[in-house]
RNA sequence: GUGGCUAUAGCGUAGUUGGUUAACGCGCCAGUUUGUGGCACUGGAGACCAUCGGUUCGAAUCCGAUUAGCCACCCCA
């Protein structure tokens, strides 16, 4: 097959026969998220390109190499959103929200786009869950988002996933921290990787987490940044370890945690796995009290994080998770000519309307056609209409679990069915060990 | 941006030291006596062997480039 064109590097179609999953990692996402406060904000996917150079960073690898970016028709520099912070920080202020006091606590599932080259658990476009809380600058907010998070995992029955945290402080003990940071390895600079010789002038911090054996050993001996912290930071960061114990949420504490975004303060933390490749982090996220200072608002503290459903899924896979099973066709009306198959689209019809699944022959298959793809479809009833049901006025209709028959009525076809249905829906389950969260997806199944 | 591995029907693979109609499994379609799925059997459709160029009498097979995929670095979700 000769295609026009291939999907574009980086990107993934999700097939029909997939997107089941990613919906309830998104069902499983929103749900918790508003158990905590968090409800949804939308916004653009692409924004004034100076939005994410002021809230992402200047110097970060992100806005320097990664960003789509490009001038719209009216000559605007247009940029599609790398992360999801930026713009819900953009309509933050907008829309004066601030003014409905605090906190403001919102959601967001949105697409990102990073042009990197692509790799186990990355790619150019990929979807992010996030969540901001804006105007607390209590430790308990940082938990809170922590708790969150971790809440979607043990739902999803995500498991070998650690949590690690740490405090890059404020700008100021971090100002100091840098300046012991950078003369400790200025003096070991002749053993540094060349990554790291670049590290050390912009972000020396990075070092830290470097790869290289040899720089590894360096860092080994490294001021730690805990050891900087004012003391603001310090009972901060305290508490948040507090709470954290309080709520029974297992963690460590790594010093070398860096997040790469510019605005992070305080708090910063990720959930990692080592199920997925080297693009181990699932979640990562942290305290930012700069950012909306930075887009033009009030000083107001905030923190958040995000989440890349890719890794998360791909995880799950990983780990053989459960997961929901696709919404089953609950009848398949088989159709013998022309006669019945109007009959069937009415039945059809009117059954849809009562929200059941119900489908038909829209290809012109014969009768054992018909019946190989409602087995195939994972029909639970099938009912053959031809000239004999249609002049008796009955039909059989079939359980194709285990084959057997029964007479049912064609005028009164659509309440006696939804019966039927009910009856056979409830027969399989076993009330003894239905709890309150398995309860919603009692008749969609499990696996 | 740098490196390693890979590229054959929708999917997963085979294809011997270059040699004639590119094979198999799954899936798809149709049949196995007339109106009933799953199992089995039979048949069928579907591939310019990623693209372009080179070596050769001859290339899926050897060489080069390009593109894409996978993995790692960098960075991050």
């Amino acid at each position: 097959m000769e295609l026009v064109t291939k999907a574009i590097k980086g990107t993934l179609d999700t097939l029909p026969e997939e997107s089941y999953k990613i919906q309830y990692l998104e069902a499983a996402m929103r749900e918790t998220a508003e158990n905590f406060g968090f409800f949804e904000i939308r916004t653009p996917v692409f924004e004034h390109t100076e939005l994410f150079q002021r809230g992402v960073g200047e110097t970060t690898d992100v806005v320097q190499k990664e960003m789509y970016t490009f001038d719209d028709k009216g000559g605007r520099s247009i940029t599609l959103r790398p992360e999801g912070t930026a713009g819900a920080v953009r309509a933050y202020l907008e829309h004066g929200i601030f003014n409905d006091g605090a906190p403001q606590k919102m959601s967001y599932i949105t697409s990102c786009y990073r042009y990197e080259k692509p790799q186990a658990g990355r790619l150019r476009e990929f979807h992010q869950f996030g969540v901001e809380n804006f105007g607390s600058s209590s430790p308990a907010a940082d938990a809170e988002i922590i708790s969150l998070a971790n809440e979607i995992f043990n739902y999803l029955g995500v498991e070998n996933l650690r949590l690690e945290i740490n405090s890059i402080g404020c700008p100021e003990c971090r100002k100091v921290y840098h300046k012991a940071l950078k003369e400790y390895f200025e003096s070991k600079k002749s053993s540094l990787c060349p990554t790291c010789l670049e590290r050390l002038d912009k972000n020396p911090m990075r070092i830290l987490d470097c790869k290289n054996p040899e720089c590894r050993e360096i860092g080994k001996d490294a001021p730690v940044v805990l050891d900087y912290l004012c003391d603001e930071c310090k009972e901060h960061f305290e508490n948040v370890k507090k709470l954290l114990e309080i709520m029974e949420i297992e963690y460590s504490v790594n010093p070398k945690i860096v997040r790469g975004l510019d605005y992070y303060t305080k708090t910063v933390f990720e959930f990692i796995s080592d199920d997925i490749g080297a693009q181990g982090t699932v979640c990562g996220g942290g305290r930012y009290d700069g950012l909306v200072e930075e887009l033009g608002g009030n000083p107001t503290p905030a923190c958040g994080f995000g989440l890349g459903l890719e890794r998360l899924l791909l995880l799950m896979e990983n780990q053989g998770c459960a997961f929901p099973t696709r919404k089953p066709c609950d009848l398949y009306l088989v159709s013998m000519d022309e006669k019945s198959n109007l009959k069937a689209a009415y039945l059809a019809n009117e059954l849809r309307k009562e929200g059941m699944s119900v489908q038909f022959d829209v290809v012109g298959r014969g009768l054992k056609a018909q019946m190989k793809y409602a087995n195939k479809i994972g029909a639970v009833f099938t009912v053959v209409l031809g000239e004999n049901e249609l002049e008796s006025g009955t039909a059989k209709l079939k359980n194709m679990e285990d084959g057997t028959e029964e007479e049912i009525r064609l005028d009164t076809f659509v309440s006696d069915f939804q019966t039927k249905a009910l009856e056979n829906a409830l027969k399989d389950i076993d009330w003894s060990d239905v709890d309150e969260k398995s309860f919603g997806s009692v008749l969609g199944g499990e696996n």
